[in-house]
DNA sequence: TTGTTAATGCTATTGGGTTGCAAATATAAT
DNA sequence: ATTATATTTGCAACCCAATAGCATTAACAA
């Protein structure tokens, strides 16, 4: 068992395959820090000047290609990156993701992942991956 | 109880509200003969010529304001547009939607609700509504 | 240190979503 | 039926996220 696991943001993005670079430390560190999913505008935000927006759009595409983080979608079809909750165990990832998102800040929040409900899928039809949206509005919002 | 349902589109328009045009109509016909949801690019393609980019998009929205459709995002944030099952009923929402995803032709269809599973939210958080989004393939793409 | 491969910056484009305003039209009032 | 009023529509214009192409730069391996 893994009960602490000490890698270093240069390991982490080594052990998926990714170059280490300034722009990509900076975004992994930003992303680790903040509690909830950040947009690619909350990254240019919190951190100007730090690269162009091209480069970050493809920094954090990386990163969930490579599963270091996940994508997931606030309340206006924008994308919001979050780390993953397993980064230290591997390139495990969990089936049902579930997030919060504050119909009032925008904010995204990441949830335990959940049991899945019992739902019939038609004939023919093949479950991959299943997402649960929370919507209301956050404790600071409430 | 109400197990036949005659209401004609126009009735169905104007107990929302929302005046009879003939574009709310042919897009509200076109929801309703389709088994899934729809974006407003869908409507454009089948509907070619019927009104301007903007005016699909406001009956649209109106359709979701006043309960008539509900909206559900694809796989890449798109809002799709889906009439609701209750339509006779009258406003009642439903509180958990369920819809499948397919990543491969992007498909959105609407699924039975279903029991929300046991989710614990962080305190103060309120809770206003949930969706289930299941992704994978349809029977056509699988 | 050098060669190879990947990452970055820049420019430019696409597409969904959106507002403001004037013209057209559905419905209510007469 | 006619007129008045409140909605709906069309058009032009705009914002922003998402992305492709390509030359340049930087990371890493040999």
């Amino acid at each position: 068992m893994n009960y602490f696991c000490p890698m270093s943001n240069e390991q982490l993005l080594r052990s998926r395959g990714l170059r280490v670079t300034n722009t990509r430390k900076a975004v992994l560190q930003l992303l680790q820090g903040s509690g909830k999913a950040l947009s690619q505008a909350d990254v240019e935000r919190s951190l100007p000047e730090l690269a162009d927006r091209v480069t970050l759009f493809r920094v954090l595409q990386a990163f969930e290609d490579s599963g270091l983080a996940h994508r997931v979608q606030d309340a206006h079809g924008v994308s919001r990156f979050a780390v993953c909750a397993d980064t230290c165990s591997g390139g495990h990832h969990r089936d049902v993701h579930a997030h919060f998102r504050c119909l009032v800040c925008g904010d995204v929040y990441c949830l335990d992942p959940v049991g899945l409900p019992k739902v019939s899928i038609p004939k023919g039809f093949k479950l991959k991956e299943s997402q649960l949206h929370l919507e209301g509005s956050c404790s600071a919002c409430s």
